[in-house]
DNA sequence: CAGGATCCCATAGGATACTG
DNA sequence: CAGTATCCTATGGGATCCTG
């Protein structure tokens, strides 16, 4: 992944960060699937190879989407934490999961999804508020 | 660009449509610069070559998110027209706006970007009915 | 004008083995 | 457990020239 495309269209510029295959599944899943450390997200996002996932941890890192903190119970262990900036890109998910679940994909939807059909607003608030909490939860106990 | 991947979840289907760096960009131009053919698309998508907007062009309409239809006045010059499948995704589109607004560029916006930071509801609502009459008066003419 | 054809390079990304 | 390191291939994508 390289750095931005300097210009002043937002549209351009946010698909440099996540225009890709595997950032905004990265996302998605810290966000619904509640998976939070390497090897679950190894094991979740479909099929992802160690060095990508490891490079894209990287990069959503280093442009503050994600924070990295060590586990006090196993210091070996760390987990990832959706930042304020990365937080606040939930709508653009919502919107996805919505044209996805009405244009591409008739199964059965997950319940997450299911209840975003329902009531977007609610679902919006409902998880960004848990996102939040955990983020100063984390905050906190540094 | 290859074929979607087969999976249950919209995200990663949708980001197998639009998550590349040019897509949601052609989509954008279409939108909100009213590039309809190719030699303004190619002018207008920044710095995109030859080869890859032919590309995508045909990936989108065999996607379905977009048609091609000859102008009478020039039988040479063709114009791409969103279908109602391409003109839904417009709620993606503004919301990665929106987003891209906030986080990433700071400075002074398009007209249209400003206008849906003040009312996105609205705008959303304008865009939609535009394209929607465009599509149809395509569809007429055949 | 709307693309196709070609050439070529950089890199995304898969597989697998290894390490602090 | 959380990555690194390496090797290798496919393909994204730039540049340029050509054509119906």
């Amino acid at each position: 992944m390289k750095a931005l495309r300097s210009t002043r269209c937002p549209v351009s510029t946010t698909l440099d960060l996540i225009g890709d295959k595997w950032s905004l599944l990265i996302i998605r899943d810290i966000i619904f699937q509640k998976k939070y450390t390497y090897n679950e997200m190894l094991e979740s996002v479909e099929g992802i190879a160690t060095n990508i996932l490891a490079n894209r941890l990287k990069f959503l890192e280093k442009n503050e989407l994600i924070i990295k903190r060590g586990l006090a119970a196993n210091k070996l262990k760390k987990e990832y934490v959706l930042t304020e900036k990365g937080i606040s890109m939930l709508p653009i998910i919502v919107e996805i999961i919505l044209w996805g679940t009405e244009h591409l994909v008739e199964q059965e939807q997950s319940a997450v999804f299911k209840e975003i059909k329902k009531n977007k607003a609610k679902t919006l608030k409902k998880y960004t508020a848990l996102l939040k909490e955990r983020l100063h939860d984390v905050q906190q106990s540094n």
